[in-house]
RNA sequence: GCGAGAAUAUCUAAGUGGUCAACAGAGGCGGACUCAAGAUCCGUUCGCGCAGGCGUUCGCAGGUUCGACUCCUGCUUCUCGCACCA
């Protein structure tokens, strides 16, 4: 007898499974699960583990189930996040040494290497694919591809031309964070400081100072009517300049800004901040005020003027009021405009004076100018005079005018600052032109993503609601980069397809992936995807015969079943994804995506699982420490799939426990030989019933219900069997038949150990091959089950009064209840109204004669009854059980399990007092 | 802030109007087996109880109902997403 070596296991698995996965167009029904593919720039921890092996277990179960299943894989390498990592091993940058050398284990060879950026993804994408092997997952690796492969290209690139054609492809103008120094746009990744700031549409109210202006940024254009004066910082250096042939005076670094956001600016000259103070500037919705000085006004925020709205914004007003308290600009009032539930007439002041704040410098200045801002935002309303709308309305309603009469322009900024790039320098707004969008703000083509959507499976159906959201939500994608790697944009080939954009329709060239690999890119013009995707004939195609094999392969496999896919891809991915096939496959409805299933996310150890932070457990290091069905059988027992889960070590290792458990167990009683009692019939019954609630939790993707079912539920009967079983006799021959159910309906969750077990018991072929198990009715016996629930909930009872009364048994006696509180019970239990039930006994003559007892029974039944399980109760009424032939049949196993004799008698002949208490299904239990 | 989801006993976690003191697993405790440990098996794990029972629980506070873990309202906390990033 072999010995449980899950490492043995693994490696005779393999050796079994080296092309066993490979899949190919048969005659059998198909089955195409496909799950995001990875972008390598790290090694795979457990949470990715998670990610592959769901769709694995499905994949397994489905080709038990007699399917052609496809399960492909592949990898993305398009875009920068490698760009900036090599660069930064190049620049021997610390924290990436030490996550990739120390975190990740590359060797220091392989790591010098690293400073291309195609190197590392290429080294990862191997490592990924080792390991994935190393977890079992049943790949057909020869449809592997990285999405820069020429072929690839060509692929985007027809993919791309359809979506172009169809109008989807739009050119314009996009703000972005810009690091000058760099010359680039720069990523998150890219970022020192500030990977969380947003950019932020200001308006530029255009005060009017002589010939020129002077502009003001502001989120509240609205409160112009309440500008009492502007704010200048006398300390800093401002510039005249020439915008657009037009003199404006903002700050220095202002000025840098507005050139790179669609302004010729030229500056003229610069002027000292102190000689504004005091002069007067003009709009036209304000009339004349003056510019006041004050330390607080940043110059590298907007334009580095700020318009003073004392009575709505507490900075302004607690400015004012510090110079008034000073004895200056006394004649200035707060101009309120907005009337808002819960504050005075001029919220900012009583704002700043509830709050006790002395100054300027308070620290809570910052919390109280939001919450104004909120509140004014969501409940205020402005004066009749300036027209009497929300603040929400009038806000776009006064910018536009601004736009529109009064010169104002828009201006970008951050909303925190700083934002400073990997180089050291000020990242700032720019404004990119040849930028090129999908159009996904389009009516018409969201229109026609929520018509699909309608006919997709989604799992879990909560996450409807987050797609149609989304759906409703999204606006046009900036679509091309300059920097990273990917496909280049066949309109400006300076410019590379965006990452999201080249994988949304390669589950399509999965199915083409291992046979248009040795074609030459030259020849894969757009006819030729046209003819393999959409049967579209043309002439001179090349490579006919080829092209005619793809097309069957396509045809055969497209469209998906199901795509699996971490949740927080539903607000991108997952939706661009619907969008770019109802546009390449308009005319052919019936090759859109079928479903799709959403994951939860993983922690570690109760927190989340971050690279950055090391919070990480390798996955290899999991195979290898604990082995691959283990980690498996973890990840799909401890949550269902769309729900987050937590990997603990410690709970890992009991898992391991009981796959070994599983196994001993399967290796001692698979050749037992005994001969079959009436247990067995209760066992075999019990398995149907497991068979038939595992296979319905895998169809509905529910790997933990499908592990409760087959393995726990297993398990537990057969602790009861083998309790059950007479003293000296060995388990049945009939339990060969369940362990041959029990591996395969374990198969999809730890396929090492049942693959072996497989060839132990001399099974045919390769358990992942081996057919599901299907439940079989005519082993269905309700009777026994029925029977066995009677002894248990007997043996538990005798259990908890022995506990009880804590005396040393002689004997026990159990008393059965008589016919005629069966016959009560099938009353009640069938009867239509419970509230007239008893009053309907009562008429029977034979009951009425027994008086208070029946009445005493009828009342203690009907609690009773409420109790049971349906289960129990239904069939109990249909199919009675002779509980005397029960009792009488489990006499010895009573009489071992608790080392006394056992009477069994009928409760009114016995004459015992206790016995009275007798019900059916629960007889009367006298110790003595 | 907005949108979505969640909160159950020591932990993980099932449960969507009466089958619920609440499936299952893990861990703890007690016992059997054993020279011993592990494995295995049995029992126990909210409180009380010398007869199978009773009492109090399912984030917090209210409400609907004969009856609520389950429905409604408000609150608190946590997770995910809010874009040009894979």
């Amino acid at each position: 007898m072999s010995e449980f070596t899950l490492a043995k296991f693994e490696e005779e698995a393999h050796e079994k499974w080296a092309h066993a996965f490979e899949s190919d167009p048969s005659d059998l029904e198909k089955f195409y699960l496909n799950v995001a593919f990875p972008y390598p720039s790290g090694a795979m921890h457990v949470g990715h583990g998670r990610t592959y092996i769901v769709p694995d277990v499905v994949a397994r179960f489905w080709r038990m189930r007699g399917k052609q299943v496809l399960f492909p894989m592949a990898f993305h390498v398009t875009g920068a996040p490698v760009v900036g990592i090599s660069k930064r091993i190049a620049n021997k940058d610390p924290k990436t040494i030490h996550l990739y050398r120390d975190l990740y284990r590359v060797p220091q060879n392989v790591l010098e290497e690293f400073t291309n950026p195609l190197t590392i993804v290429r080294h990862f994408a191997a490592e990924y694919q080792r390991v994935m092997t190393a977890c079992g997952l049943s790949i057909d690796w020869r449809r592997r591809f990285i999405t820069v492969d020429p072929t690839y290209s060509k692929f985007i690139e027809w993919q791309w031309k359809h979506l172009y054609e169809a109008g989807h492809v739009i050119k314009g103008a996009h703000p972005v964070r810009f690091c000058t120094v760099d010359d680039n746009p720069v990523g998150d990744h890219d970022l020192l400081e500030g990977d969380k700031a947003e950019v932020i549409k200001f308006t530029m109210i255009m005060f009017r100072f002589g010939d020129t202006f002077i502009p003001c940024a502001t989120l509240r254009p609205e409160t112009i009517h309440g500008v009492t004066n502007l704010w200048a910082n006398p300390d800093v250096t401002y510039v005249r300049a020439l915008v657009d042939g037009k003199a404006w005076i903002v700050s220095k670094e202002a000025a840098e800004k507005l050139a790179l956001q669609d302004h010729t600016v030229e500056i003229q000259e610069e002027i000292p901040g102190r000689s504004l103070i005091d002069r007067k500037v003009s709009h036209p919705l304000c009339g004349e005020v003056p510019i006041l000085p004050a330390d607080f006004v940043d110059p590298d925020m907007a334009s580095g003027m700020v318009m003073s709205v004392p009575a709505h914004a507490p900075f302004d007003y607690i400015a004012l009021r510090d110079l008034q308290q000073a004895g200056k600009y006394k004649n200035i009032k707060p101009i309120p405009l907005i009337r808002v539930e819960g504050y005075g007439e001029v919220p900012a002041q009583d704002a700043v004076e509830k709050a006790g704040i002395k100054n300027q410098m308070d620290s809570r200045m910052d919390a109280l100018t939001q919450e104004i801002y909120s509140a004014e935002f969501s409940k205020g309303k402005l004066f009749e005079k300036y027209g009497g709308k929300p603040v929400r309305v009038a806000r776009d309603e006064v910018a536009a005018l601004m736009a529109e009469k009064y010169d104002s322009v828009v201006m970008y900024e951050f909303d925190i600052r700083p934002v400073v790039c990997r180089c050291g320098n000020k990242v700032k707004v720019k404004i990119l032109h040849d930028q090129w969008f999908l159009k996904y703000s389009d009516p018409a083509w969201k229109q026609q993503v929520s018509d699909h959507l309608k006919d997709m499976t989604l799992v879990p159906p909560e996450v409807r609601v987050e797609f149609d959201r989304t759906v409703g939500w999204l606006k046009d994608w900036a679509c091309t980069r300059r920097v990273g790697l990917g496909t280049r944009f066949p309109w400006d080939t300076q410019q590379l397809i965006e990452p999201l954009s080249d994988s949304t329709i390669y589950m399509a060239y999965y199915t083409i992936a291992h046979k248009i690999r040795d074609m030459d890119p030259k020849i894969l013009t757009p006819e030729v995807f046209d003819y393999i995707f959409l049967g579209k004939k043309s002439d001179d195609l090349p490579e006919k015969k080829k092209l005619d094999a793809m097309r069957k392969e396509f045809l055969y496999w497209y469209p998906y079943d199901f795509r699996f896919s971490a949740k927080d891809l539903i607000s991108n991915h997952l939706t661009f994804q619907i969008f770019h096939h109802v546009t390449v496959f308009e005319n052919n409805k019936n090759l859109l995506p079928k479903g799709m299933v959403v994951f939860g996310m993983g922690l570690l150890n109760g927190a989340k699982m971050s690279s950055s932070k090391g919070n990480v457990f390798l996955l290899e290091d999991a195979v290898q420490e604990f082995g691959a069905d283990t980690v498996r059988m973890f990840l799909m027992g401890s949550a269902e799939p769309w729900q987050d889960f937590d990997w603990r070590n410690e709970l890992v290792l009991s898992t391991k426990k009981q796959i070994e458990r599983f196994y001993n167990t399967v290796m001692e009683i698979k050749d037992a030989g005994g001969e079959p009692h009436d247990i067995d019939r209760w066992l075999a019954s019990r398995l149907q019933s497991h068979i038939e609630r595992t296979t319905a939790a895998l169809d509905n993707f529910q790997t933990r219900q499908a592990l409760q079912e087959a393995y726990f539920g297993i398990e537990t009967d057969l602790k009861w069997y083998r309790r059950r079983l007479p003293k000296d006799c060995d388990g049945s021959r009939e339990l060969r038949e369940l362990c041959s159910v029990w591996i395969r309906l374990l198969s999809p969750f730890i396929p090492f150990t049942t693959e072996h077990l497989w060839k132990e018991m001399a099974g045919e072929g390769l358990v992942s091959f081996a057919p599901w198990p299907v439940a079989d009715a005519k082993q269905v016996n309700t009777k026994a089950e029925l029977a066995e629930e009677l002894l248990a909930r007997t043996v538990e009872d005798v259990e908890s009064i022995k506990k009880l009364i804590q005396i040393t048994p002689k004997a026990i006696t159990i008393a059965l209840a008589p016919a005629w509180k069966h016959e009560i019970f099938r009353m009640i239990a069938t009867a239509s109204d419970k509230n007239t039930v008893v009053k309907e006994i009562m008429k029977d003559e034979k009951m009425r004669k027994r008086g208070k007892d029946a009445t005493d029974a009828a009342k203690q039944i009907t609690t009773l009854i409420h109790r049971l399980p349906p289960s129990v109760a239904g069939p109990l009424v249909r199919d009675p059980v002779s509980e005397q032939a029960v009792f009488e049949a489990a006499k010895d196993f009573l009489e071992q399990e608790f080392g006394v004799p056992v009477h069994i008698v009928g409760a009114e002949e016995s004459g015992l007092l206790k016995a009275s208490t007798a019900l059916p299904f629960k007889p009367a239990i006298v110790i003595e």
